[in-house]
DNA sequence: TGTACATCAGTGAACGCGCGTTCACTGATGTAC
DNA sequence: TGTACATCAGTGAACGCGCGTTCACTGATGTAC
């Protein structure tokens, strides 16, 4: 059967979407260009009537994963100004969002990025130094304003930060959803508030 | 030129040495036969007298890492009874290991553990809870004999203690080998004993 | 209002490639006699 | 000490398969007249 004429744009939407569906369950090494095609309805041919190739749907995901996390830490500034409260809020809507979109640390750690194709690498590499650099911002900030202790080591804290989160990715991941992340981010917050805060 | 004629248990340790190298340089998705094969200096049919394929080549490499891991803690375990000593010990182990032994962490993180195969992912989530599980047995000896603190979530703090290495080994695949991890474990202790010990 | 046409998404057949695997054969090595 | 033989690791050709990609063709849709 003849797929519907759609035009491009939403094709394209499609597209990505169909290969977060794809990388969420089977796995970023289960994804093809014919999987994503039958997904969204149309013949793999017909996919390269929006995408160059595979190399540039990846390119759209990773789009895809940047704005997700940028957009999330855009919303936590807004809403509160003291350091704490902003590392606490990021931690929870990250741990929500990975857990509703689990394509993302398949994609993160998977190792495709470490592929000989190094601009791939270094686009990944830039989300993640991208968002491992405004926590240590916030940090920074916590420390002059008095609400995180002097003495503590901005650059470790930053990446412990991430260690509230990364693991228990890959746990859930391994348990088959039987690791409830967002519970572990509310219990690891006390935990690292004690590390970090200022008595 | 034919390859001079070895014991089949020697070319096994060969072919896993073989597949860790490529592994850890190239991602878990540039393992090959062919690749494997040519390291090893033979051709590809003839790894088939040592492994029965591909399938079983990964099983010797999963059997290999957790040897190393599990060593790792076996060591500690001999060397010192106190378990604040004990977690940290395990961390710079940890932390040396990954950073000489880069394909633990691509194995460990790498999708194809989610692939159709459930035999795999479980053997890779029964490393890692083990590992997690002995921690967490440090972790409550800890709070037992007093040196960590009685209100500690044990569950927590433990994915927190992988917490500190893993995105370390994420951040070093991504950098390029720029990040270093032994240091940052080095950072990252005294931070994370803030957290848990008793005062 | 009707018609001719340009545009562009969808199709299916075909391709080249790399991969894991099989198989009959080779030939070196150690052992039995 | 020499010879015949069994064992077993190594070889190269061939296979089937799935994949990303190309291409000439189709046909629906909206627009210009």
């Amino acid at each position: 059967m003849r797929a519907k004429k759609t035009a491009s744009h939403i094709r394209q939407e499609q597209i990505v979407e169909a290969a977060l569906d794809i990388i969420a369950t089977e796995g970023l090494h289960a994804l093809s260009i014919a999987g994503i095609a039958k997904r969204v309805g149309i013949v793999s041919s017909a996919l390269y009537r929006h995408y160059n190739g595979k190399e540039e749907v990846l390119d759209a995901v990773l789009v895809f994963i940047r704005k997700r996390l940028m957009s999330n830490v855009d919303h936590v500034v807004k809403e509160t100004r003291d350091p704490l409260q902003r590392l606490k809020r990021i931690l929870m809507r990250h741990a929500r969002m990975l857990d509703e979109n689990r394509a993302i640390p398949h994609v993160v750690f998977s190792d495709w990025i470490y592929t000989g194709h190094p601009e791939r690498k270094a686009k990944v590499a830039d989300i993640i130094t991208g968002y491992l650099g405004i926590i240590r911002e916030i940090i920074k900030e916590g420390k002059n304003d008095g609400t995180i202790r002097p003495d503590t080591d901005t650059e470790a804290a930053s990446v412990m930060f991430l260690g509230m989160i990364l693991p228990a990715a890959v746990l859930s991941n391994v348990s088959e959803g039987r690791f409830d992340m967002v519970k572990h981010a509310e219990n690891a917050w006390p935990i690292f508030v004690r590390c970090i805060a200022k008595i």
